[in-house]
DNA sequence: CAAATGAAATAGCCTTGGCTATATTTTCCA
DNA sequence: TGGAAAATATAGCCAAGGCTATTTCATTTG
């Protein structure tokens, strides 16, 4: 149990291949959310309010929650606001706290506070459990 | 002349709006690079071989380069291979040397190297000019 | 309590980036 | 040199994620 990186080489076309399913989930992952951000801050997630903070019309919106029930991470019911399953909880959970992270780390590098935020937006989603756990090293160990 | 940072704020429609741009040009950027790599290790870059390393149906890698020629980012000719133009060429260099630096930081902050190399591929189609001035910059302060 | 207002859903369109199946063209060799 | 094999292009499909315009439903409120 000394090893544990996988002996397997990786090609390029893995290495695309990863990052397009990352793709996959990113905009899920920011959806959920927004969705427990609103939640949050306001006690339920209406789609108006969903699409205005992230920027888009009504229907993407929309169409988006339909999306996140499909893969099982909200619920709602027509002209009701929206809700997270245990598992939508759970995610938006994990994509708030390594979103932190990942601002943190910019920011421990040198990057400014602005551009920070505005760069994790697109990053967060492709930073691994392990480049998570090695930037928390990181940042305690500083 | 003390302040660099322009005084607006940033919603979050903003950044999830910079985010999107970002991905749009993530596909171009990837497949200009491998464009480029093609060129100088085999001489010249076939589709087929734009597919295997890309990791995509054949036809995929046709529609990408319809994309490049459109962007002005490459030139070819039906049945002969792919070359890039200028721009093409300066944005290919860009993109490699950036990918370089991403997975140095990575690297430098105790990322795994099989694991940078993974990450790196999604990351850096994300990481602004500043922050990767940053990344320069603790890279060399080191 | 009925009508106006406002929010959400639906219809229908576009582009991108995948795919398979099928032409078409080049290339290479017997 | 002609025909098979290999490479590329084309046709046509799908899902995702945008959009606008319109319909439907819920909630006031006069």
């Amino acid at each position: 149990m000394a090893e544990q990186q996988a002996d397997e080489i990786q090609t390029p076309a893995d290495r695309f291949a990863r990052a397009r399913e990352a793709q996959s989930m990113a905009i899920l992952e920011d959806y959920v959310e927004m969705v427990g951000d609103l939640i949050e801050e306001l006690g339920e997630a209406r789609v108006a309010d969903i699409a205005a903070r992230m920027g888009v019309a009504q229907p993407t919106a929309t169409k988006a929650i339909a999306r996140l029930k499909r893969e099982g991470l909200a619920t709602s019911r027509p002209y009701r606001g929206v809700f997270l399953t245990e598992e939508g909880a759970a995610l938006a959970d994990k994509v708030r706290a390594r979103h932190r992270t990942v601002v943190e780390l910019l920011v421990a590098v040198g990057v400014p506070e602005e551009v920070a935020e505005l760069d994790a937006e697109g990053i967060e989603h492709h930073v691994s459990e392990q480049s998570l756990q090695a930037f928390e090293r990181f940042l305690k160990a500083r």
